[in-house]
DNA sequence: GATTGACCCTCCCCTTACAGGAAGCATTAT
DNA sequence: ATAATGCTTCCTGTAAGGGGAGGGTCAATC
């Protein structure tokens, strides 16, 4: 039997990660004296001790290290789980890959031009009178990650009933918060004719700018409209809604083009 | 000016981070009613909401991001840490590849073979009678990450003081238990004399295995030669100490060779 | 037999960047 | 006036332990 502290030379794990490890259920020790709570582990337990160190190394959890050694025997339970981790770090690799290449893109920028948020210079805005529609729509409150889901469920429907769209289709944000678990969304196609599902869509004036690239520049053009909404003296009126141009299955990431607009009129009381 | 909620929906950060962000100092709303507590937020922190999102995309620390706003102006700052950043990048890049190449052999040991853990009999364990050496040695608590450092000190001393080794340098382990940032070590080289600074190093009879690669696979060597003496009846019988037969700056970590001892003697009143 | 120093125990707080939820005011719309 | 919504603070929880306090225990020495 060995105490926790020649456990811990041979094993190379900490006492405090030995005392954790108990207390999670991960390796409790094989015999604790009931009379002063010694902890005493035999030595088998060390072979587990590297058996839990390697597949740390591997990026594990302890909750799912404790799986993998309830389940030892199964060793296709094991490969899966090495395989999933496997692809888990490819993702990684190249979530990486890319975050790098931005961040060179930036130094760059930042040691030509000495500011990385130029490209909010390069934002248009657009004052336009959108034109009134017909729309069929759902409103729900989804989650963000999913948002592309949601319209497939339209698109058939379009495609079933025989409707024809006359526009490319947009959605029409009303939450009043972001909340990207619980977001309140309705997604619409313009039609051609009235129908008695269709409603009528008249936002009026508005400030429109154009986002080309990925979503997650979004609340750069946001942040642009409200900005310019309140150096021209209007103020919103209206749930803000994005047109999309470009066939989201088709297009690359970086050639998206989407239409953000915000339904505006003029402050009151103002010069 | 704007309200919580409505800075969350342009900016895309939740409630629950603009507020974070209030208490730690990062983002703080401009105008702070007295009355109601209630935060507002005025159109130019949009902007600024925008630039802690970008670099939070870059994987910098909120604490770093607050570093790096109350030096906006100083763009040499933000330009190292950027650099220091994408370096960090790099590093991670490196050692999810290879990650995944180990976990990829894993993954081929786990089919070929059905355990991971067979190279643990691999490893062979010899019984020695240690020769006797003369020492020079400095005995500190070091941090285990810069053990290295700690050896050229003695190296450094072996040469301006004339003094001639006759063997490979070697460490010895006195702590009670595994703590890396604090790791009593005794770090010795054999001399050919003996003179008033060496003392003499007599371990007797010792197991010992030959660890060839990473540093890392030493708690597995450490558990086999536990395992070995317990089966085999023995006991410690003094502090393990390990001979390195390899130059670590010349020899790829692959290909370090390190000879682990543990001294021990019969265990008393055994079979 | 007593002391000392090394070893072990439990308990509590701290870390990051928030999320979830409760309880209670405040504002706005009907 | 009332209800719905929005805002506030406060508490708890996350993963995997680290740091330290305060106190009990063991083995070896005097």
């Amino acid at each position: 039997m060995l105490t926790i502290g020649e456990f811990s030379k041979i094993s190379h794990l900490t006492l405090k990660t030995l005392r954790y490890y108990d207390e999670i259920g991960l390796l409790k020790p094989a015999f604790i004296d009931a009379k002063n709570n010694y902890r005493y582990y035999n030595v088998s337990q060390l072979e587990t001790a590297l058996l839990i160190a390697r597949l740390k190394s591997y990026l594990f959890s302890l909750e799912e290290i404790k799986v993998i050694l309830a389940n030892w025997e199964n060793t296709e339970l094991l490969n899966s789980k090495m395989k999933a981790k496997q692809e888990n770090l490819t993702q990684q690799i190249t979530f990486y890959s890319s975050l790098s290449k931005k961040l060179k893109h930036d130094i760059q920028l930042l040691e030509e031009e000495e500011n990385i948020m130029g490209y909010l210079d390069q934002i248009e805005i657009k004052l336009v009178d959108h034109l009134t529609y017909h729309i069929v729509s759902q409103r729900k409150q989804i989650n963000a990650a999913d948002f592309l889901l949601h319209f497939n469920e339209l698109f058939s429907k379009i495609l079933f009933e025989n409707l024809s769209p006359i526009a490319k289709p947009l959605a029409i944000f009303h939450s009043s918060e972001y909340e990207p678990e619980n977001y309140d969304v309705e997604i619409a196609i313009p039609l051609a004719m009235a129908t008695n599902k269709t409603k009528v869509f008249n936002p009026g004036l508005c400030a429109m700018a154009t986002l080309i690239g990925s979503y997650n520049e979004l609340p750069s053009i946001h942040t642009k409209l409200h900005v310019w909404i309140a150096e021209n003296n209007y103020k919103l009126n209206g749930a803000p809604f994005e047109v999309y141009q470009t066939d989201p299955y088709s297009t690359a990431e970086e050639d998206h083009i989407t239409e953000v607009y915000f339904p505006i009129k003029k402050n009151e009381g103002a010069s």
